[in-house]
DNA sequence: CTTTTTTGCGTATGTCATACGCTCTATTGC
DNA sequence: GCAATAGAGCGTATGACATACGCAAAAAAG
């Protein structure tokens, strides 16, 4: 133990907690010799953001962020070790607090689904956080209150332990690649300047050109049905490969209830 | 129709299918006028994927891919727009082939099963491909070919074509998720230095220290089970996801078979 | 008051994507 | 055949960007 804060668990051979996430996480600093700092991080932070929000991912750059803040580009680094720490930050951030816990009377079906639905509407709202790359398992405050708030609709299920993380796991992991599929997209569409039917049906049209019927005939036949003719609400895409999984995980809490 | 290749469906207002990506697909350029192109574009593919293999995706420059075919850095632009057209045609070899379609006398879940698999090796064994964005719907051959080898297992079940889409839509999104987590997680495991399952358990260590058990009560039952004490193994937890996703499926063709 | 730590920040380095324009080449229209 | 022309390779900018390094000033500790 050292004469500070214990960081026997935050440390470890080979790699530690970057000390920004410790900071987030209010592990508290000693209060520091030097002159004051003239920032926080929380404001660092919320100056990324800022910028993400108004002009894109891409435009976060350290020195875009200074000017935001009128400080130099260097001087960030002396809240952050590195850009990809303020990234995590940044989508930690992006995260919010998460929804309150369903409600005592409530099933987990229900809380699961209210649950995804929040988090994918955070995803969609804040759609630059999707161009984060994930580093690692959770490890920031507002994404683990994610990861226990979802957790908690399954408290009540027999499902052991385990197979809980894993279901969660499963429709964090759905929901977020359902909501970086379409905001890929809309962004493609969006740069093409079409409304978003006439861009499905020109993608429909393109595919009836590309490939041939012989080839690809699943394909065509769902050209033919009219399947790309017009672009489909993704809050139904999203609604449908959401209840099959819930469904797929009643077989599995029905399972786990009567054996 | 002009004088060329009838481009009519793969351009657009506003929009028009990239050149190099129009030549994947063997849309057949005029015979050309000036003088002898030194490289083709399948030569430059192939040499950037080469240097994503051996190097990683973020080693792939320009510069770099131009090094490796002994060319100058400006010579590429000759057969690529941008880079960013690079990038979506090595992710297209990277998916290659998809695997022959499933025999006539399989079921649909065996096949689909089969497929999700495949696709998912195939993203392990690419795992650089991952990190590139996704830009739009599948317009090119091999990831086309993918998705008609997905529809394909489905033909023979009374789902309306639209469903259809939406299942191959949603397993191909679980399972390149799936991959992405897993692969940027091995990554960080990696960088670690420590073997996966100390990982782990620093992992779980660090949540016990971060998390408050009033605040985080299932978390903190998650880790009292141990459910952190080892790394799972991958395909476990892959194949666990899998098949709730094919169980949700199933209610919903067992729904359409008898009405 | 001196030592130590820590801050802000100017400067420098190396990397990248890519615009531009020059030269040279092979095909095409005459 | 021959000139016009589209296209090929590529050298040379240009303007971002992340970040290493080091200095000078500030504040707490001794």
């Amino acid at each position: 133990m050292d004469d500070h804060t214990d960081h026997s668990a935050t440390r470890a051979a080979g790699w530690q907690l970057p000390a920004s996430i410790e900071a987030v996480w209010g592990v508290r600093d000693r209060p520091h010799k030097g002159p004051k700092p003239g920032l926080t991080l929380g404001r660092v932070v919320d100056a990324a953001v800022r910028v993400a929000e108004s002009e894109g991912l891409a435009a976060v750059s350290m020195s875009r962020v200074a000017t935001e803040l009128g400080a130099s580009t260097m001087s960030l680094y002396r809240y952050v070790a590195a850009k990809d720490e303020l990234l995590d930050l940044m989508a930690d951030q992006a995260y919010g607090p998460p929804p309150p816990p369903p409600e005592p009377g409530q099933g987990w079906r229900e809380g699961l689904s209210q649950w995804a639905w929040a988090l994918r509407a955070t995803y969609y709202r804040n759609a630059w956080a999707l161009h984060i790359p994930i580093s690692s398992l959770p490890v920031t405050p507002n994404q683990v209150g994610w990861f226990e708030n979802g957790l908690s609709s399954l408290a009540a299920t027999g499902l052991m332990e385990e197979v809980k993380t894993s279901v969660v796991l499963l429709i964090n992991t759905y929901t977020r690649s359902e909501a970086t599929i379409n905001v890929n997209l809309s962004a493609a569409v969006q740069a093409s300047g079409m409304p978003p039917d006439e861009w499905m049906a020109y993608y429909g049209r393109l595919l009836t050109t590309l490939t041939d019927p012989q080839r690809f005939p699943a394909i065509s036949a769902a050209i033919a049905a009219g399947v790309f003719d017009q672009a489909d609400a993704p809050d139904k895409e999203f609604g449908f490969g959401l209840e099959r999984i819930l469904d797929g995980i009643e077989v599995l809490v029905r399972a786990s209830a009567c054996p």
